[in-house]
DNA sequence: TACAAAAGTGCAACCACTACACTTTTGAAG
DNA sequence: CTTCAAAAGTGTAGTGGTTGCACTTTTGTA
């Protein structure tokens, strides 16, 4: 099934040099203050090469995209019965946000995006992308009709959600209050 | 109060210039068609000059944007006694998607926006730019401490509405479901 | 009237990105 | 093994937005 011949698989190593030469740069002068031909030389190749593989030089941190679609997705559709829509993805987003911390270098990778403009906002759309899927896959799990707009509504509160709470010091906390507030709404706890 | 001397009206008069210049051409042949240099030359400055008053290409046609802000912040301040928060937005937003009717050129100018991704981020982007604002009029509104993540999250969310609607064919019942969403939570009307 | 701040200018440059014409590599078919 | 076309990679020259710089012109004020 995935026999790759030698030339995707040389392909794929190229993008790998490119995209790492990438990671090593930005990690260490940040995103602003390295230029595409700086990478490229890095990674032996020529700037039109580099293109050729990423489509710009935001996309060179962000390979892998289809996972954590499928992962969304996956925690919505499979979640154990009784377990609220809501509550899954609050859970999802909360393990999530729980920083590998066998891994402290994906949290340096998370503070330069946060504290790169250009970067935030990529990673911002590049993340609410997901919202159709994620709207699709609600609607069919209540059983309302494709492009139903609460539906739609839920997806993307609930994206938007993921990013609100990456910024609060206590995310656990912060998740509870905000998905709370989805799942019961505004007026549950509040008198206006 | 309003005392402009010669100097300031000039500035002004070369701002609104630009900014017409680009309304005019961007209108006729769409954003990505038109370059700085032709603006700049339409209303009849440098380049550099243009960029002295504008920060960035999109900004030549974002002007007024603190009017926005203080109507949005008006709205949930000076709401009638009974009125939920929730509503006063909804009832905003609405009101300013019923699209002023009598100059038709806002609707051209919208669906300009709203089909140029450029622009669309960058509108989106700006928006978003309110949402601390509005956290804290919300916050003092409900006695509770500024920061307050409910607070933050409710602001967040129904400036997203607003985009979200934009895009429904039936903006009201858009807006009643959105913001029922957001008033009585998911759960209001959902058994999953 | 003189002077300094502010507005505007033109030029050169930077950087991300693209089009193009080209060479090299590689998989597969005869 | 040879042949051939597709695909990967290259260098160059460009575009377009954006900035830095040194400069002139305008304008409010002392």
């Amino acid at each position: 099934m995935t026999e790759l011949g030698r030339r995707e698989r040389k392909k794929l190593q190229t993008r790998r040099s490119i995209a790492d030469a990438a990671l090593d740069l930005f990690m260490a002068r940040g995103f602003d203050d390295v230029g595409v031909k700086e990478i490229a030389d890095r990674a032996d190749v020529s700037v039109t090469t580099l293109f050729k593989h990423f489509p710009s030089k935001e996309s060179l941190l962000f390979d892998e995209d289809e996972e954590q679609e499928s992962a969304l997705l996956g925690v919505v559709r499979e979640r154990p019965a009784g377990k609220s829509i809501t509550q899954a993805l609050r859970d999802h987003f909360v393990e999530a946000a729980k920083g590998h911390a066998d891994h402290p270098m994906f949290d340096d990778f998370q503070r330069l995006v946060r504290t790169t403009p250009a970067l935030r906002a990529y990673a911002h759309g590049m993340w609410m992308r997901h919202q159709d899927a994620l709207a699709r896959v609600i609607a069919a799990e209540i059983g309302a009709p494709d492009g139903d707009v609460r539906c739609a509504a839920l997806a993307r509160f609930a994206l938007e959600a993921r990013d609100l709470i990456f910024d609060r010091p206590d995310r656990e906390r912060a998740a509870d209050e905000v998905f709370g507030l989805l799942e019961h709404g505004w007026s549950a706890d509040q008198q206006s």
